[in-house]
DNA sequence: ATGCGTGCAAACGATTTGCAGCCGG
DNA sequence: CCGGCTGCAAATCGTTTGCACGCAT
């Protein structure tokens, strides 16, 4: 199933849109609104900063992109093959992320809300890290 | 070992501080430093939003209050008694908490990280939820 | 006296939005 | 053609900071 399949259906297809998946699909890991426009303007497409926070966020609610925020409030995104819940291993050097299944994470947070008579949890989960290679290369 | 022996050490103790101190002593979940400065303005004591903001800050760092950030980006706040890491269970509705310990989430992640082989591992564990009082008023 | 602490307003950085014009279907 | 899409700039929002003055020590 193409990108385009999965966003084409329900948005038009313009050259920024093109432009923003193209970019998306070639990153490894997670990158923050800015630094997406600044890759585009760079390889030469022409996209507006405003237009780059649409897109992103349209692709978040349709389940391509996966969103998170750093501890510092800034929105990271990237290319994600499942819609399932899960959390991610960022690597707080390259971006280059792991997405992770915390079965044991989820029914602690389920069990811990209700031992304290709590319903409806949900829970903020992410690791940073630095990852091998970053290490390696100092 | 009260408040004031606690950061008056390091500190000057001023009207502002303590009207801070107080306020934070107070009230029995997390807050915005908006909300609280809307609470002194309120109660009579004036104090400049910047020194709200400055004030939590310093008492963050001096272990005193604990400080985590909602999903949309916003600080909260509260007085804490533990300096120790743990973790929180904040309702959603009423700001109250319940701090939590997460020894299996702990060493979750760390093995998590390793697997990976990512190091320096961090992570960012909040809990929300709606508390069995908001839960019962409807 | 000294210089930390404060207030105010301007600065900030990330994100959002209003609006007129553009272009994909 | 028509309505969604874009760019730009102005507007938000929470938070930070520069500066001159005041007050705790």
């Amino acid at each position: 199933m193409s990108v385009e399949r999965e966003v084409g259906a329900v948005q038009r297809m313009t050259r920024q849109r093109a432009a923003l998946l193209e970019a998306i699909e070639g990153q490894g890991g997670f990158r923050s609104a800015q630094a997406i426009h600044h890759d585009l303007r760079a390889r030469g497409d022409a996209v507006g900063l405003a237009t780059v926070y649409r897109g992103l966020q349209a692709l978040a609610d349709a389940g391509v992109v996966d969103s998170l925020r750093t501890a510092e409030g800034e929105s990271l995104y990237r290319r994600c093959a499942r819609a399932e819940h899960h959390h991610h291993l960022v690597c707080r050097s390259c971006g280059r992320a792991e997405e992770i299944d915390g079965p044991s994470v989820e029914s602690w947070a389920r069990s811990v809300g209700g031992a304290h008579g709590f319903v409806d949890i949900e829970h903020v989960v992410e690791l940073f890290g630095t990852c091998a290679e970053c290490r390696a290369r100092g």
